[in-house]
DNA sequence: CACCATTGTCATCGT
DNA sequence: ATACGATGACAATGG
């Protein structure tokens, strides 16, 4: 546990530094929670060239650099994670069955309202009125009622047992609409049926119209175009592929419909109709018509109440799926996604792919982020300029309380939605009127976490472009900053072999001669010479191999050499005294060159140079102890186990300095190869991270399309959530037979499922004390 | 001569 | 307490 503690801290801690150091600016924060591989590749090691790493190095390291080890939140990273993909199985989400049960709340002053509820217990109580939700922070609250909105209908209109009912023509009219809501969402196609294909196809040609006033693509016939681009007439978008996904989308949400009107058949009755829905707390127009009421719902989100998702969080989504289609990092799943023809930009920008689950209908996308549209120099003025009057021409229908809407749909919640009852704990049950969402919360804390988080990293510079041109460049050369980080890689290249091998076999090494040492195990020293980096082992055996020959000690050399060892000075004073002993065990030729005078042989020049040169390649120690008449070689003092050490020197008498040489020898010598380790070590490190950045940007930018599918499959389902409300609502009748006020009444989830018909004002604040929770939550 | 990379060495820390 | 490895810092060296 601890090492595995270590790993992780020191790993992530290098790599941010390496980030640091190349330039790029990373919040760690960010990476934990998105990049999964090679965060296990630290905490495992294996990418670990710092196996060995001491704990004072990570001191220095956070010295170094001022990075709080605390920034490291594994909790916080696997819970998101956890999370996300929950969130991302939404599409997947296999809706109970569910009672549904609605009861109808008389609009009375105030705590009459409760007494009429069910079990449930909706949090009236906690309302605090939801007018204005134009706020800033509407956003983040919108986004997450929306979704418990959403995750409601969903259940509902999955949960009612088909029923074949009569459709007035205002219904027919309702449902066209919501054929056209769901096209501009990008449903997922696999969702739908093909049973309404005749009556899409009409829908489609009225579309087409829309579309083909739009620029012509590129590469593609009129025709095609015209087809391709049906979906768009309402946002002004265009989706080359997404034809059928449409139809399907059309398909699906008339189905639901008729589930709807089916699960909610006692319409008129008593204002009573089944539902299992869990909190709807607002999200009803305030004034509208029937036509008019979809749109008000749809504008919202349409035109720019996205809030939740700023501009900038569009931007990202926008570019990560550029990105993506330029990267070829892309998953299975992503290059299903798109699969549309590359050279035009706008087919491959918006094209769905067919068969995937999740819609990529990137039109949607922008439908619902009109408010950003304008930004993108990528859109025609055409193109966004469709969404607006397709948007404002259903606005009419609700014009009052654009308003009111987005406030009823910011307040709603949506984790009651996306999880069953039970899931939600026992807070939602319990405390009904305030509606705490487990959901909300995950989606609180984890999603919109996660996108924030993005949205910061894009923020400071990490923009999906460059991720992807250095996404592309990864194989050839990194675009990165790593320059640098490359020429240490061609530098190590030399040594490159080793070098991978080096930092196991060294870790393995140094730990198999700490053991050996510790337990005297190892008999063969020469081993253990190998197991390090030493370069020296080569010329110290080749020193050895040349045997022990006489050796003449030239002390003039040895002075010099000495001075810098203050062991020395002691001994030169001895040195003085000791007599020539020529049965150490030196190399002859190395003899010959430190001990023939140059002046005296003339002679013998080529042996000369080649008695230099071998005095040269001598190391320093090496010639203090020939200097000190060290009968055993420097190879023998360094490598020879603690005991077998102690051994060879007990054989010999040795002076107090040669004794002090030959431990300054070893303990130079040790810590010599003990350096060269460290800094092929580092540079294993450096290369181990210049790796791993680029996993992690990979990893960054699919992440980033797995963002951009949540976001927009969020979003079908939001529009759906929306939709069926609307036609719930619609649908809803009091005593008298008359349609409720949008304006007066609202549905609200219950934390059991049920669904209630509330007072508006009593939904409005419940959303608002519900968006206020999570802001206070996260503080 | 300045600059840089490499290498050796020392001091220090932790095991 | 000792030996040892790891590593930052410094210096020597060579290109």
């Amino acid at each position: 546990m601890l090492s595995l503690k270590k790993y992780l801290t020191e790993g992530l801690l290098q790599f941010t530094i390496l980030l640091s150091l190349i330039g790029v600016r990373v919040d760690v924060d960010t990476y934990l929670t998105s990049q999964l591989p090679p965060l296990r590749e630290i905490i495992l090691g294996p990418s670990s060239a710092y196996t060995q790493t001491q704990f004072h190095n990570l001191r220095n390291t956070l010295d170094g650099y001022g990075i709080h080890p605390k920034s490291i939140d594994l909790d916080n990273y696997f819970t998101a994670r956890r999370l996300l993909s929950q969130v991302r199985a939404l599409d997947r989400f296999q809706v109970p069955t569910t009672e549904v049960n609605a009861w109808l709340v008389h609009r009375d002053p105030e705590g009459s309202v409760s007494g009429s509820q069910p079990s449930s217990g909706l949090a009236l109580e906690s309302s605090s009125g939801l007018q204005d939700v134009t706020g800033p922070d509407n956003g983040v609250r919108e986004s997450e009622t929306e979704q418990g909105f959403s995750e409601d209908l969903e259940d509902l209109g999955a949960v009612a047992p088909p029923v074949s009912g009569d459709l007035t023509k205002e219904d027919i009219d309702l449902i066209d609409i919501l054929w056209r809501q769901d096209i501009d969402l990008g449903a997922g196609r696999e969702i739908f049926d093909y049973s309404h294909r005749q009556k899409e196809q009409d829908v489609d040609k009225e579309l087409q119209d829309g579309a083909e006033q739009e620029d012509t693509w590129p590469g593609e016939g009129a025709e095609a175009l015209a087809r391709n681009l049906l979906v768009d007439g309402e946002t002004g978008e265009s989706f080359p592929a997404q034809v059928p996904g449409g139809e399907d989308q059309r398909a699906l949400s008339l189905e639901e419909c008729l589930r709807l009107l089916e699960a909610t058949c006692p319409f008129g009755e008593n204002a009573e109709f089944p539902a299992d829905i869990s909190s709807i707390t607002e999200a009803v127009p305030s004034e509208s018509e029937p036509p008019g009421l979809q749109n008000n719902l749809l504008s919202p989100l349409l035109t720019g109440t996205e809030s939740p998702f700023d501009l900038e969080q569009q931007w990202q989504d926008l570019m990560s799926i550029m990105e993506m289609q330029a990267m070829e990092v892309n998953t299975s799943t992503s290059e299903i996604l798109y699969n549309a023809p590359p050279g035009d930009p706008l087919s491959t920008n918006y094209s769905l792919a067919p068969n995937t689950p999740i819609n990529q209908n990137v039109s949607l996308h922008q439908a619902s982020l009109g408010g950003c549209s304008q930004d993108f120099s990528l859109f025609s003025p055409e193109v966004e300029s469709l969404p607006v009057a397709g948007s404002s021409t259903l606005l009419p229908l609700a014009p009052s309380n654009s308003t009111s809407l987005n406030s009823t749909f910011g307040s709603t919640n949506l984790a009651g939605l996306f999880f069953p009852p039970q899931l939600n704990g026992t807070a939602n049950d319990t405390a009904g009127p305030e509606l705490p969402d487990p959901l909300g919360g995950l989606l609180d804390e984890a999603m919109l976490d996660e996108i924030s988080l993005m949205d910061l990293a894009i923020e400071e510079g990490f923009n999906p472009v460059q991720a992807s041109q250095l996404e592309e460049e990864f194989d050839s050369d990194s675009g990165l900053s790593l320059d640098s980080s490359h020429s240490p890689s061609s530098l190590s290249s030399p040594e490159g072999s080793s070098s991978s091998s080096s930092s196991s076999s060294s870790s393995s090494s140094s730990s198999s001669s700490s053991s050996s040492a510790s337990s005297s195990a190892s008999s063969s020293f020469s081993e253990e010479g190998a197991v390090g980096y030493s370069s020296d082992s080569e010329t110290l055996d080749l020193e050895e191999a040349e045997g022990a020959v006489g050796y003449q000690p030239e002390y003039s050399k040895f002075c010099r050499m000495s001075y810098q060892d203050p062991s020395q000075l002691s001994c030169l004073p001895y040195l003085e005294h000791v007599g020539h002993n020529h049965t150490y065990n030196m190399a002859p030729s190395a003899l010959d060159s430190a001990d023939l005078p140059p002046p005296s042989t003339v002679k013998k020049g080529s042996k000369e140079k080649q008695a230099d040169f071998l005095d040269k390649q001598m190391s320093r120690d090496e010639h203090r102890a020939r200097a000190m008449k060290i009968p055993f070689t420097n190879d023998k003092i360094i490598n020879l186990p603690v005991e077998e050490f102690n051994e060879l020197l007990s054989k010999y008498q040795l002076s107090e300095a040669q004794l002090s040489l030959i431990r300054d020898i070893r303990r130079r010598g040790k810590n010599k190869m003990a350096a060269q380790n460290c800094r092929k070590r580092k540079l294993d490190t450096i290369l181990n991270l210049e790796r791993d950045v680029e996993d992690l940007q990979r990893d960054k930018a699919r992440l980033l399309q797995e963002k951009v599918e949540f976001l927009r499959s969020l979003r079908q389902m939001k529009q759906k959530v929306q939709s069926l409300y609307q036609e719930v609502f619609g649908r809803l009748r009091d005593e008298n037979g008359r349609p409720y006020s949008p304006s007066q009444y609202a549905l609200q989830y219950a934390g059991d499922g049920s669904v209630l018909l509330i007072p508006r004002t009593l939904a409005d604040q419940q959303a608002r004390r519900q968006e206020r929770k999570p802001k206070d939550r996260r503080k």
